[in-house]
DNA sequence: AACTCGGGGTT
DNA sequence: AACCCAGAGTT
């Protein structure tokens, strides 16, 4: 007697799973929000931005009136800074409308939310059959099936949505999501999975292979660039002199930074206090904190401010300047 | 299809 | 030091 996939997560599912606060309401705000910052993002770190954001910003109408920099000041340290920006836009875009989006196609053409994010809203909010396709989706896919596509090509990704939806439970598409996506986070694990607790174990075609360690299949990874730079610490008084990034940057525009001693040239930076590292995607920083005397006049080419410590919750401060006041013992 | 996002926890 | 996470946007 073979069960369906989905009855078997469902039973497994209800004997227990973590309890994150997302999975405590139906209101698609907050479940829309949740699945923005848990974008490349692990529950365990979204969960205490999660809180303060929706007591900051209960309802998608109090998001729309706020300001970019105070959205921006919540979402500092939990990185990917667009998917903050794009929150914003698309929550002045549905308040302007009048109506939160009702159905999948509607969330799809919101700034920041992809095929993914739209089918789990869908799914979780509202109950639309739609299956998911995030990277534990994928893996446990990969394995169920012992197949070896990259899953980085959209052939292969066809194919284990094809799988995914085969095993949907259309009248409980949201818990069936959940469950899958579960399993995938503390059973189907990357690396040493505890198939003996799996519940798709009798299914599991890689597991009757010997092949669950090489699955799923990523190529192309790119190498790691490693990159030095020098971090200035000019105080006065209590206050660290910010330099304000530019619109125009690539990366994070408008936040706050410690300055660099190519924006101020005329600055000799002193003995070094320490040292931090700092990765993102495939860059390796390895910054260089140096105390520096402030400047007789700051140039005018790029906006300064003076920051008081204990002020640093409240302005869009880059992650790095605040590892770099925590090193100096300033935060 | 390739590349980027100035995070960060786990192994 | 890898690996990769409830991905999306841009080119």
């Amino acid at each position: 007697m073979k069960r369906r996939v989905s009855a078997l997560l469902a039973q497994w599912y209800d004997r227990g799973h973590r309890d994150l606060p997302w999975r405590r309401t139906a209101d698609p705000y907050p479940i829309w929000v949740s699945e923005i910052m848990l974008q490349q993002t692990r529950a365990a770190a979204v969960v205490p931005y999660y809180e303060r954001f929706l007591d900051r910003f209960p309802t998608v109408d109090a998001l729309a009136r706020a300001a970019e920099a105070d959205v921006l000041a919540l979402w500092s340290g939990l990185g990917y800074y667009s998917r903050a920006r794009n929150l914003l836009a698309a929550g002045r875009q549905i308040a302007a409308r009048g109506s939160f989006p009702r159905d999948y196609v509607e969330l799809r053409q919101l700034p920041g939310i992809g095929d993914y994010t739209a089918a789990a809203v869908a799914s979780i909010a509202f109950g639309e059959p739609r299956a998911v396709l995030d990277g534990n989706v994928l893996r446990v896919v990969a394995r169920m099936e012992n197949d070896p596509g990259d899953i980085g090509a959209s052939a292969t990704r066809d194919r284990f949505r094809a799988v995914a939806e085969s095993w949907l439970d259309r009248r409980a598409s949201g818990p069936f999501n959940q469950a899958l996506m579960e399993l995938g986070a503390t059973v189907c694990m990357p690396r040493r999975p505890l198939c003996p607790e799996c519940p798709l174990r009798a299914r599991c075609r890689a597991l009757a292979n010997g092949t669950v360690a090489q699955l799923p299949v990523k190529l192309g990874r790119i190498p790691p660039e490693r990159i030095e730079a020098v971090l200035l610490l000019i105080r006065r008084d209590r206050r660290i002199l910010l330099r304000q990034r530019a619109l125009s940057e690539p990366r994070m525009p408008g936040f706050w930074d410690l300055p660099s001693p190519e924006h101020l040239p005329a600055v000799r930076p002193g003995a070094p206090a320490g040292q931090f590292r700092h990765t993102i995607t495939h860059h390796r920083y390895i910054f260089t904190v140096s105390p520096a005397p402030a400047p007789a006049r700051l140039p005018t080419a790029a906006p300064f401010r003076w920051l008081d410590p204990r002020d640093a919750a409240t302005i869009p401060l880059s992650t790095t300047a605040r590892k770099a006041l925590r090193l100096a013992g300033l935060l």
